[in-house]
DNA sequence: TGCTTCCATGACTTGAGGTCATTTGATGAC
DNA sequence: GTCATCAAATGACCTCAAGTCATGGAAGCA
């Protein structure tokens, strides 16, 4: 589907080729940035490939010729704005100094203030992760299983060395589950205001959403979190944070 | 069907208007069921409204005349498929009076052992939510959010009301999580077989699945359920069901 | 027997993805 | 400076599926 660059072993000509392919990449880059442009602002289907082509003045052949097909194209896309987006442990150190929950909340807090600076990449995952066909989404799955671009697993280690998350099944059950309600409760934050009527029951007033936030979190602690403490009230408490600025983190 | 007498508020054309309709009706509802499958067994893209034109003995511009696009041909398929499944208190009354988890536990091994049977429609939901266009899935959810089709608001209300569920946050809130867990849950444990790869992390080893329920079970409960017991241990004790036959549920 | 309305028809248009023989141009060798 | 080489760029071309529409019946009504 997507062809990754012509992978040999190169046995002479080093120079040329290593400058070629400099420029090559360069091109490549280039293609693929005014493509999650379009890709973002049209969708999939309406995004044309002649018209990335016009935009960047040169000819369409070449974009197939360095991509292969349209979907090889949205696939390089996508791997590029998932891997923009920031790891879970990515959060400053006294955050992740304060535990697992409080970096969660972090994430949750400033995903919604970052997006409206940054909202390309994060629509490029939801045309992934909804807005494609079926065996793009394959091949997306396999790639979002290979690379943990958020670091999810790692995190969740982090968690279970902390002694903050259950222990008692398997570290791949809360690995789905975390991912799983991330996703969904970050794109029904923030499709409300960038995709009205994309999902159901979604956010509404602003001020709402902080309640909301600590709502999911506080259900999440209750699942995934250790000790009887936390069915009552959370272990730890979070606080309320009015969000900050900060960088990074379309979605998770 | 439509056995309305002779009526006075049409004055004329009754009868022929009416078979008309059923005609036209009986027609729309052959249209969707060939659609189904092709679209099932082939995917939103590849599925040809040619093609199904052709089997159907009839030609192209029938259907067009019909749905309008072949967007609006899949979005009634889409219903079609939703609505063939059982909702959550379709379950058995003696399932209905071991309460709320068990409800679930029942639909999660149903689920299981139907799908080989009746994968079409579970394969249409998994279209519609994940491989169409966006445009589309504004559309699907909005007919989830007015529908309600699986019942999941009722049933919620079921388990509030026998004490089983947290009431201390917004209905809302126990509705979305609920359905996003379920949703994904089934998919991993579907498809696996029916597409491997589809989802990360997905099922395994046919006797893993059973643990994996229960575990999954364990974790919905503490989230969502009431009070400090269920977070060391279920409330109510979820027997290992090596599931049965049963009707429905093809996706939740 | 006409009249009317509705629907089926299938040839037609549109337009996007995708192909490929050819040209271009950068590079190293002489 | 000139030439040979070869990957990259080109754009005319092809394919094919969605979607359109003037036409022609078929069924009901007077």
């Amino acid at each position: 589907m997507t062809g990754n660059g012509p992978s040999f072993i190169e046995p002479l000509r080093f120079g040329r080729q290593s400058s070629s392919r400099a420029r090559s990449a360069a091109k490549r880059s280039r293609i693929i940035e005014i493509a999650m442009h379009r890709f973002a602002e049209n969708g999939y289907h309406a995004a044309r490939v002649g018209d990335m082509a016009a935009a960047l003045g040169i000819a369409k052949g070449s974009i197939f010729q360095h991509f292969g097909s349209k979907d090889g194209l949205f696939f390089e896309v996508y791997k590029r704005a998932v891997r923009s987006f920031p790891k879970y442990l990515d959060a400053p150190a006294e955050v992740r100094a304060a535990g697992f929950f409080h970096v969660l909340q972090y994430w949750l807090v400033r995903t919604e203030h970052l997006l409206r600076e940054d909202w390309i990449p994060y629509r490029i995952s939801l045309l992934g992760n909804y807005g494609t066909d079926l065996a793009l989404k394959r091949e997306i799955n396999r790639f979002l299983m290979a690379e943990d671009p958020y670091g999810t697993v790692a995190f969740v280690r982090f968690g279970l060395d902390r002694g903050e998350l259950r222990n008692d099944m398997d570290v791949e059950m809360i690995v789905s589950i975390l991912d799983w309600t991330m996703e969904r409760f970050q794109d029904a934050l923030l499709t409300a205001e960038l995709d009205p009527g994309l999902f159901r029951r979604q956010g509404e007033l602003p001020e709402k959403k902080e309640a909301r936030i600590l709502q999911f979190l506080s259900i999440l602690q209750r699942a995934i979190g250790i000790g009887e403490a936390a069915a009552a009230r959370p272990r730890v408490a979070l606080k309320k944070v009015s969000g900050g600025s900060a960088a990074g983190r379309g979605r998770a």
